[in-house]
RNA sequence: GCGAAUGUGGCGGAAUUGGUAGACGCGCGGGACUUAGGAUCCCGUGCCGCAAGGCGUGUGGGUUCGAGUCCCACCUUUCGCACCA
């Protein structure tokens, strides 16, 4: 190496990386002081289920963002702890063990050393002591604690259901697992089954979870979806009176009281147009309703059984997805409370069991698929509310009316509208005791029972003398024991429940010979409060030392993918509303603040093993070095959004590294920066040093190549206080390289644990300004002129200057000047 | 169907409160250094045009001195919910 020219311009990122991993290894760089840690900073980031597949892209480029805003905040002086776990318990992992014929305890473990692996070599600040595998019993020793908090509270419960049930995974599902009449796990059609399950009564909570929305600084996205979930609506339950079918069967009465006779049942329904009951004109319940047995006159009998054993077994899928309204009239009648008219009583697959009371009033004049099933069944459709234009004779359009309005044919409540119609309508059926105003929730309890084996089994011993025991937390865990035949079946029982050497116990109470609950719980029970346990791994002794939650919780920020919307993140929210409710946490919600991220594509399309263009990290690692790898996963798009990954894409961002690396290694370290450079060095200061906390990383890496390329303009010798601010700007991305720059600049201490430089805003204002002009609005150069310049000034230095002053032909009608910025003459 | 987003060069994507559209990167063209270059460095690169200039942010209107940005209507794509009474 005799020349300076050969000398090569790019590092060796295999070389630079290895010499970090094991220097922080060594130094414990990533290791977060709990217990004195000043401004604590919990950076968490959602664990991964580790899949035999290994590590995807997709939580690389999660991980790496959160890392990027862990490892600035760090330099900002707070102590991060930045900790990642493992999710390993579920049907996911069970699954794929029954399909490649392995044990999941022996599978597991391997399939978590190898994102071990990979995830060390991406370059993470995380903290390795203190991890969670939730398939330990030391974790889940506390995951049934947890239960047996919900139980204590009454919280928990078992009851007979109907319940989602997945014939290929063999299980119950939680309503948030069922997606559009399918398995979200492997697509299958779920069905209805009736089967004892053990239920936390998540519904209890949903007025709070609606509401603590408000205050959470999280990703409107994500709000939203919660907000729809829980699906607040506003409105009555109203009574209809049945008039008895044995008596009333066959009378032609066309008007009956409610004081009559024979009165043998009344059905409830929920309805959030109580305005319109004038024109509820038959009422319809699910076909599973309970009450339709009852109801079912001896003639109806025959079809109305058909039409609920149809409707049980035919799959959600046609059910949710055809429009086409069907139904069966029961044969009995009942009374509309307003009118006194006798009206008949359906069952039709419309309407649903799960929402509101499983039955409603039919309003065909005002409610789409009411209407819909009038016209086909040949009902009445009476107006009772009079748009523009309309009054009450004005016929249907072949539609239902559900516009704004006012009442028509209603009685006294004539000529109110329709907001004023539901309250006054709502007090004089309950005068009536024919109903009152309530709010409904979509939200259901949650379904926690799974008849699967791995999982965490609920701590639940029954008794014959005793009843339900919960199982006494000094006897915690009830461990999930190894057995061979794991594989679940359609019996509706828990493989456990095959194992009587396991499940038969004394009674905690009475010692008596007794059988422990089988089933496991759900897998998200295992996530809904991990982020508790971190900060207090190693503690055996309880799950979340009282001090150091106080000090770490709740967390500063989580960023995960949007698909957890609904179902982790409300989970999280709850737990932590219940354990806040039993006085063992002060705040009640986790997460202060929340960001979803993007997802990222490649070329365009989604990455999917069928299409065969899924980016395995480590190969891109291997090529291009976990640093480069990181810094293009941020800049091909903006975080929160996603990206498109495109191969060629990677080559500029290592020739950045390369560039940086070179202008470090040559640079003159007596120098002083030179003026016009230093100017763009804070620039760039103010720029990254805002975006990188808005997630802005995209925009944050170009800035930092648009310094690069400033330094380099001209082939000059870079000056060492040009470039080692950004040798720190750069750390978060690409932190090994960083590292090594910096011990290169003579530092002997770790890049993360110096300060973020502070940029000087007095170099970012100048005397001279650049002046657009326009004339006509249309632009047609730019002055450099002094930013005090006035009106006048600007315009006779636009005429004397010849590329502008040619298009002033006239005298100008107006001119306006938008000191420091623009000068438009108009003509 | 409902709700939320989205639409900018050949491509990924930038653009304070309305104020130089296309930052940064890829790709492409030219040049330098080279036995060589898929390395590196320099220059160029929205479209049309020799040029002057004109045209350009999904489409059509509008507000404004000035619109990617604001308003109205429509279209595209994506995501979420999907008979929720």
């Amino acid at each position: 190496m005799t020349d300076f020219e050969i000398e090569p311009i790019g590092y060796d990122p295999s070389v630079v990386e290895a010499r970090w991993r094991s220097s922080w290894a060594e130094r414990g760089t990533h290791r977060t002081d709990i217990a004195n840690g000043e401004r604590p900073f919990y950076a968490l980031m959602m664990f991964p289920y580790p899949s035999a597949e290994g590590l995807h892209v997709g939580n690389l480029f999660a991980f790496t963002g959160c890392d990027i805003y862990a490892r600035f905040q760090r330099l900002q002086g707070h102590t991060v702890f930045e900790p990642l776990g493992y999710d390993a318990f579920g049907i996911h992992s069970e699954n794929f063990a029954l399909k490649v014929g392995k044990h999941p305890m022996d599978l597991i473990p391997s399939n978590i050393r190898n994102f071990r692996r990979q995830l060390d070599r991406a370059g993470l600040m995380v903290d390795w002591s203190r991890s969670v595998d939730t398939t330990q019993p030391d974790y889940y020793k506390w995951t049934q604690w947890v239960f047996l908090q919900l139980y204590k509270q009454g919280l928990a419960y078992k009851k007979a259901a109907a319940v989602n049930w997945c014939p290929s995974c063999k299980t119950v599902l939680a309503n948030e697992q069922v997606e559009g009449g399918t398995c979200e796990r492997c697509g299958t059609v779920v069905e209805q089954r009736f089967l004892e399950q053990w239920f936390f009564k998540i519904s209890d909570y949903a007025p709070r979870l609606l509401k603590n929305l408000e205050t959470l600084d999280w990703s409107p996205t994500t709000v939203q979806a919660q907000r729809n979930w829980i699906g607040k609506s506003e409105g009555a339950k109203l009574r209809f009176a049945v008039i008895d079918p044995l008596v009333d069967a066959g009378s032609s009465a066309v008007s009956v009281t409610t004081e009559m006779r024979g009165m043998t049942a009344q059905i409830e329904v929920f309805t959030t147009r109580p305005d319109t009951i004038f024109g509820a004109t038959y009422l319809v319940l699910a076909p599973e309703h309970p009450l339709v047995e009852q109801l079912t006159t001896p003639n109806q009998d025959g079809v109305v059984r058909e039409y609920r054993a149809r409707s049980s077994k035919q799959d959600l899928i046609s059910r949710k997805t055809t429009k086409e309204k069907t139904g069966e009239f029961t044969g009995s009648y009942a009374v509309n409370p307003a009118t006194g008219a006798m009206i008949p009583i359906w069952i039709a697959d419309y309407v649903l069991m799960e929402y509101g009371t499983g039955a409603i009033m039919a309003v065909p004049g005002h409610d789409e698929r009411d209407f819909e099933f009038a016209q086909k069944f040949d009902l009445p459709i009476p107006r009772v509310v009079a748009g523009e234009g309309q009054d009450a004779h004005t016929p249907f359009n072949g539609a239902a009316y559900v516009g704004d309005g006012v009442l028509v044919n209603s009685g006294e409540f004539d000529g109110l509208g329709v907001t004023e119609g539901k309250a006054k309508v709502t007090a004089w059926l309950a005068s009536k005791h024919a109903g009152e105003g309530v709010t409904n929730y979509r939200l259901h309890d949650w379904c926690i029972s799974r008849q699967r084996y791995w999982g965490p089994p609920i701590p639940i011993v029954y008794c014959d003398d005793c009843g339900t025991v919960p199982v006494p937390e000094s006897q915690l865990p009830v461990v999930l024991p190894n057995i061979p035949d794991f594989k679940p079946d359609d019996s509706g029982i828990s493989p456990l429940a095959r194992h009587e050497e396991w499940y038969r116990t004394p009674c905690p109470t009475c010692g008596k010979m007794a059988r422990r609950e089988t089933d496991v719980s759900d897998t998200f029970l295992d996530s809904a409060w991990y982020f508790l346990r971190y900060p207090s791994v190693g503690r055996d002794d309880i799950a979340f030392d009282a001090t150091i939650t106080k000090k770490w919780l709740p967390v500063t920020t989580y960023i995960g993918g949007n698909e957890h919307a609904v179902l982790h993140l409300l989970y999280s929210r709850f737990i932590t509303m219940v354990l806040h409710d039993a006085g063992m946490l002060d705040f009640e919600e986790p997460f202060a603040k929340f960001r979803a991220h993007g997802l990222i594509i490649r070329d365009g399309a989604k990455m999917s093993k069928s299409k065969g263009n899924v980016v395995n990290p480590d190969d891109y690692i291997e090529q291009w070095g976990a640093d480069s790898f990181r810094t293009y996963l941020m800049f091909l798009g903006p975080f929160e959004e996603g990206g498109d990954f495109r191969d060629a894409g990677i080559s500029g961002v290592k020739r950045f590294l390369d560039r940086l690396w070179a202008s470090v290694r040559d640079c003159d370290h007596a120098a002083a920066a030179e003026d016009e450079v230093n100017r763009k060095l804070h620039a760039t200061i103010k720029k990254v040093g805002e975006d990188v906390p808005a997630l802005s990383y995209n925009t944050a890496i170009a800035a930092m190549m648009e310094y690069m390329n400033a330094l380099r303009k001209g082939e000059r010798k870079t000056a060492r206080a040009e470039v080692e601010p950004l040798v720190q700007m750069v750390a978060p991305f690409a932190p090994h390289v960083a590292e090594e720059l910096w011990e290169m600049l003579g530092h002997k201490t770790s890049v993360f644990d110096s300060r973020w430089p502070v940029y000087d805003p007095s170099l970012l204002v100048s005397d001279t300004i650049e002046l657009v002009v326009q004339v006509s609005g249309k632009t047609r150069g730019k002055l450099v002129v002094s930013k005090t310049i006035t009106q006048d000034e600007a315009l006779a230095a636009a005429r004397a200057d010849a590329s502008i002053g040619k298009f002033i032909t006239g005298e100008p009608k107006k001119v306006i000047l938008v000191p420091g910025r623009l000068l438009n003459v108009v003509l």
